[in-house]
DNA sequence: AGGCAAATTTAAAACGTTTTGAATAGTGTT
DNA sequence: AACACTATTCAAAACGTTTTAAATTTGCCT
C-alpha cells in the first residue's frame, strides 16, 4: 500500500507537503502539487481512512436501523432507499452501518448502536409525531438527519415533503369538481405524515365548508383500503370522490368502488399520494391514478448529503428542505355525478 | 472518553499495562487487573475502534452485496439475514457495510466497494456454478465466506447444507412409498443449489430404476409452481409425486393439484425443501408439508463467525461446514396410488 | 545480604494521517 | 548587500491503540 510518506521519499517531499498537495491546501506549489498527484496516482495511493479517522475524530460511518414488521418484511420502499442512500453516502466517503430493529423500545436499537461503534450520525425515517428518538438523539448531541418531518420548527436537519399541501391540493382539486362527499383513507395516524394529512384535510374541508365526517384510518394494505372503501360507499350519503394515503390504499378502493358496480371516475373519483412504490405504479391503473406525487427515491441524494454536510459544520437551520408535491392529474378524478337534492345543507 | 493514557494516570500506570490488563494478557497481576478493570468500569471505558484498527491494520468491516430484482424488491429470506448476520457479526465487534448491486457484471460492486473502502472481507451468498466472485476475490487474496456452495473441494470458507442429500433423501422417502412416476420442480439452474439438487436427482432416480424425465425448472414463484405442476399433470403418465424445490413453488403445485380435481396426498404425494420462508411455512398447508429442512437463519451465525475466524487466521479448510438438511415427514406424503398396468418398463 | 530467575511493569515505536508552529526559499525594495 | 516580505516547505506533535524490547520488582535460594 502506498502511503503519504512513500510518495514524499519518492519525490523527497516531506508528508505533510504531500497531504496537504493532495488535499488541495492553496499554500502549495503548483509545480508540486502535480508532481504528487503524478506520483499517487502512479502508485495507486488511496488514503487510510482509518488514519484519517482517527486524527478527524470521525469514524466515517452513519447508522440507519431498519424497523421490520412481524413477518420479517419490511417497507417496499427500502431497497429504494437503501440504493439511493449508499449510492450517494459513498460520494461523501461515507459507509452506511445498517442495524435491524425488532424491539418494542423505539430508541433502545439507537443506544445499543451507539454503545457498540463510533457512529457519527444518523439516518431517521419514519418518525411519528413528537417522535422520542429525536428527543434521544439531541440530549447526547448525536447528529442526524430526519426524513419526513415531526415538529413545526426543528432545530435538526429534515427534509420531507409538505403533507398539509399533499391534502389541501387533493381536496381543492376535487371541490373544484364539484364534489362535496370526499372520503379519505388514511394511513395510520401514528405516523407523523398521516397525522399531517389528517390536520390539513380537515382544515380544507372546513375551508370549502364541506363536512369531514368521511375519515378512515389504518395500514396502508390493500385489503385495508378495500374494506374501508366498501364500508364507506355503503352509507346513506356515500362520498363521490376518495383520497387515498397511497397507491396500495387505492388499490384496494378501487376495487372495492368496482365490486359495488360503481365506476372512476364517473361514480366515484378516486387520487392518492405516490410514493412511487415500484411495485405498485399510479400510471398503472385502470383508469390512471391522479395523484399527489413525491417520489420516496428523490429523498436519497438529498438525505445522504444533508447529514454529511451537518457533520461538516453547516447548522441545522441551513439543512430544513420541505418539498412540495407534484399535482398529477389522470383519469381516476372527474366532475362529481349529477348533484342530488339532499346533497346541500339544509 | 476515557482513554487507556487516562485510566493509567488514574492508577499511576503505564498505557501498556492498561491495555494488556484489559485484554487479559497473562503477564498482569491479577490485582492490578482488577484495579484497571474497576476504574474502566468507573470511568465508561470504551476501546477506540478506529486507532484500534490502524494499529491492527484492520478495519472491522465486512462487506455484503445484496443483489436485488428489476422490482426493486429482495429475497424474501433477506430481512431474516441481515438481522442475524449483523447480530452475530456484533458480538464481534465487526461492522456490516451493504451495497445494494444493480449491475449486469457480478464482480463490479465487489470491485468498486474494494477500491472505496477498507473492508476486511466478504460475505457471498446466493453463489451460481463456478461463482465469478469467488475468482475475482481469490486472486487479490480478499478474505470471504460463502454461503452456499460452488466447487467441490474449495479451498476457502464456506456453509451451506448439503443438496445432494436433499435430493437423495427425497427421492429415496418417495421410492420408498411406492412412488415410480416422482416430477421435480426445480429453481433456476443458474443456481448452485439447483444445480446441484438437480444432479442429485438424477442419480437418485436412476439409482432406484426410475426415469428421469419428469423435471421442469424456473423461477422460485407460486406461479411458476402453479403452471409446471399444472402441465406435468396433464401429460399421458402424470406423476404421481412431486418434490419442488421451495415451498413457495408447493404452494403452486398443491394449487394446480386441486384444480385438476385431485387431492393431496390422495393421487399425488407433494414435497419441498424449506428454507424457512417467514411468510411461506410449510406447516400451514393443508395437508402440511413434508419437507427437507435447513433454515436459512441457522446460517447466519456461523457465517457471521466463520468470516471473522477466517479473518483472524483460521485456515479455510477448517471452516467448511455442510449441514444435512431434516426431513420431516408430514402429511402432504403418502403411498403411491393403486399402480396402473402401464406403469413398469416395458 | 547477595544473586538469579521469574513475574510484572515500563518506555518507546509503530500504524497513516492531519495540523501546528517553525524554518527555509524566493522576490522585490532600499 | 541587507531588509522585509510572502510563498513554500518542513519537522514534530497529535489521535488512541497494540506490541516489542528493555527495565524494574518480586520471590526464592544460598
Amino acid at each position: 500500500m502506498a502511503t503519504l510518506k512513500k510518495i514524499g521519499e519518492e519525490l523527497g517531499l516531506s508528508v505533510a507537503t504531500v497531504s496537504r498537495a493532495l488535499n488541495g491546501f492553496p499554500e502549495v506549489k503548483e509545480t508540486t502539487r502535480n508532481r504528487v498527484r503524478e506520483a499517487a496516482d502512479r502508485l495507486g495511493y488511496r488514503p487510510n481512512r482509518v488514519a484519517q479517522r482517527l486524527v478527524t475524530g470521525r469514524s466515517g460511518m452513519v447508522g440507519m436501523i431498519v424497523k421490520i414488521k412481524p413477518d420479517m418484511s419490511a417497507d417496499q420502499t427500502f431497497f429504494e432507499m437503501l440504493t439511493g442512500l449508499t449510492a450517494a453516502l459513498s460520494e461523501r466517503e461515507t459507509d452506511l452501518v445498517l442495524a435491524v430493529d425488532q424491539a418494542e423500545d423505539p430508541v433502545l436499537p439507537y443506544q445499543r448502536m451507539l454503545e457498540r461503534d463510533v457512529l457519527d450520525g444518523f439516518i431517521l425515517n419514519a418518525p411519528v409525531p413528537d417522535d422520542p428518538r429525536v428527543s434521544f438523539l439531541q440530549e447526547r448531541g448525536i447528529p442526524f438527519v430526519l426524513h419526513g418531518q415531526d415538529r413545526a420548527c426543528p432545530n435538526y436537519p429534515t427534509f420531507g415533503i409538505d403533507n398539509f399541501s399533499v391534502s389541501t391540493d387533493s381536496v381543492r382539486l376535487l371541490a373544484q369538481l364539484g364534489h362535496r362527499r370526499i372520503a379519505l383513507i388514511n394511513g395510520e395516524v401514528s405516523a407523523a405524515f398521516a397525522h399531517d394529512r389528517l390536520a390539513a384535510f380537515e382544515a380544507a374541508m372546513e375551508d370549502f365548508g364541506l363536512n369531514k365526517d368521511l375519515i378512515r384510518t389504518g395500514a396502508s394494505l390493500e385489503s385495508h383500503g378495500y374494506s374501508q372503501a366498501l364500508d364507506l360507499l355503503s352509507a346513506a350519503t356515500p362520498p363521490t370522490a376518495i383520497i387515498c394515503a397511497s397507491t396500495v390504499i387505492a388499490a384496494g378502493a378501487m376495487r372495492a368502488i368496482r365490486d359495488r358496480g360503481l365506476s372512476v371516475p364517473g361514480d366515484v373519483s378516486v387520487m392518492a399520494h405516490d410514493d412511487a412504490l415500484p411495485q405498485t405504479r399510479a400510471i398503472n391503473f385502470e383508469p390512471a391514478l391522479t395523484v399527489t406525487r413525491a417520489p420516496m427515491r428523490d429523498a436519497c441524494a438529498p438525505l445522504a448529503h444533508m447529514l454529511v454536510d451537518h457533520l461538516n459544520g453547516t447548522p441545522a437551520h441551513e439543512l430544513q428542505v420541505t418539498l412540495k408535491a407534484d399535482l398529477i392529474i389522470r383519469g381516476s378524478t372527474g366532475p362529481a355525478p349529477k348533484p342530488e337534492i339532499s346533497d346541500g345543507p339544509r
